[in-house]
DNA sequence: AGGTCCAACTTGTCCTATAAGCTGATGACA
DNA sequence: TGTCATCAGCTTATAGGACAAGTTGGACCT
């Protein structure tokens, strides 16, 4: 990926203020803190043995967030769940996997709604710098069928390309937020997700109707992508959950 | 608005960190700071005159907005401009207004891919209660047509009541992400936008789909009113440019 | 020429102190 | 008794200095 920060496999060593915001989210998720009041500057410092500065700087990626409003004088008060900030792959990384299944339904209707759209607007505008690239991305993905990590972060360079072949940052930055989305999937399904081969053979689909500057039928391509990439899913989940009740 | 942390008028007085980190983005915008080299902790402060605490968290702000790359022991660099957070309210508010009418469509643009659905999701599953608020802000609107700031309040409070009604947390948040929206075309156009007496109108008519729990109705109401709503906005451009070039 | 190692620079964390802003309780006054 | 001003005690905002830890590039040695 050109545009990750955050490198393959990397052991992420995270600062000690994101580890001390994971921290009290889980709590506040776990309803252990109660809603409208979150621990100050000092209680933070005291309780996990970490400076002012890092207690400070832990409010301030949790007000980033907006799980949190911090203003001088008041005291911290935890926002309502529905307004936090669930693009974020900090978030999410918080979330118990119970909620991040319900929000990769929620992202795949985002997707559902905005990708199509976007095949068609770069199919309109396409160049052959673009074509280039996707062309190699498929190949290095039909090579990567063995390896679902590496697939899934040229799977999403792929659909990255498209969007930013339709020349437009807000929607540009949208998909962006989607790169969450393989992490979170493998969260859930904990293992290989099935059909690598079959995604290959649409990824191939979309390109051939940009290739033709297909608008419709680059749209249409993609419209069968998504909802067969997400069937797979949730069987994935749905055999996930089986195997976890068997071994009650 | 119930979600709002921004108050309407109040004047923002904003702390010395995104001050300084608005200075920072301005200046990267400008070209005066060259690609791929931004300031260390310790030249901010210096420069600034303010504490390193300070110059930290200002790069903290700089960093969550994907402006800049921040590690320990390298230096900060900037990062390509197509990887900004266009989402943020702060960093729209720091752009020279040309890049923001290009945003404002690109947004636009987002809108209509969206929003037509989220009105259709709406009226499938919409409650009494949803109900009784937007017909209570329709009022609101029709009673403020003479005071654009606070009609344009209410209208962003209407159409997030929808987004909420359409029960995506995803969604949800990037429509919450538009925010800006107002602020924005308050910028370009400055002055009162035209046309908030048939804003209204449309507000209706999309209320009505959604009383009839009309899905297919709803969604084209809200297409007529986004498409309305767009042209009044480049119009009103449209004259102030010509304003401008008479004033030259 | 190539590789090793170190010095200089950078961010990460800690400590202490003061300024500025908010809240609730106390107490004066009507 | 009710109302309002005031203030003490809490909170965050900013400052300055110190050390730890990570990175980089150049000096130095082989």
């Amino acid at each position: 990926m050109q545009r990750g920060q955050e490198s393959p496999d990397a052991v992420k060593v995270r600062t000690l203020p994101v580890q001390v915001a994971a921290h009290l989210t889980r709590r506040i998720v776990s309803g252990e803190i109660e809603d409208g009041r979150a621990p100050s500057e000092l209680e933070i410092s005291r309780e996990f043995g970490v400076s002012r500065v890092v207690a400070r700087e832990t409010l301030k990626i949790l007000a980033s967030l907006d799980i949190v409003d911090v203003a001088q004088g008041r005291r911290v008060v935890v926002r309502p769940r529905a307004e936090w900030d669930y693009l974020s792959p900090l978030l999410i990384e918080w979330l118990p996997a119970e909620i991040v299944g319900e929000l990769l339904q929620e992202l795949h209707q985002m997707r559902v709604l905005l990708e199509p759209e976007l095949a068609a607007m770069a199919a309109a505008g396409m160049t052959d710098e673009t074509l280039h690239r996707l062309r190699d991305e498929i190949d290095r993905m039909s090579a990567l069928e063995g390896d679902p990590n590496a697939y899934l972060e040229v799977d999403h360079e792929f659909h990255m390309e498209i969007c930013r072949a339709a020349d437009n940052r807000i929607l540009d930055r949208i998909m962006y937020s989607a790169r969450w989305l393989g992490t979170a999937s493998r969260r859930i399904t904990n293992e290989a997700p099935a059909g690598l081969c079959r995604a290959t053979a649409e990824h191939t689909e979309i390109y051939d109707a940009l290739v033709a500057r297909d608008p419709a039928g680059a749209r249409a391509a993609m419209r069968r992508h998504l909802s067969n990439n997400y069937s797979t899913l949730v069987a994935e989940k749905g055999k996930q959950t089986k195997r976890a009740a068997r071994r009650r």
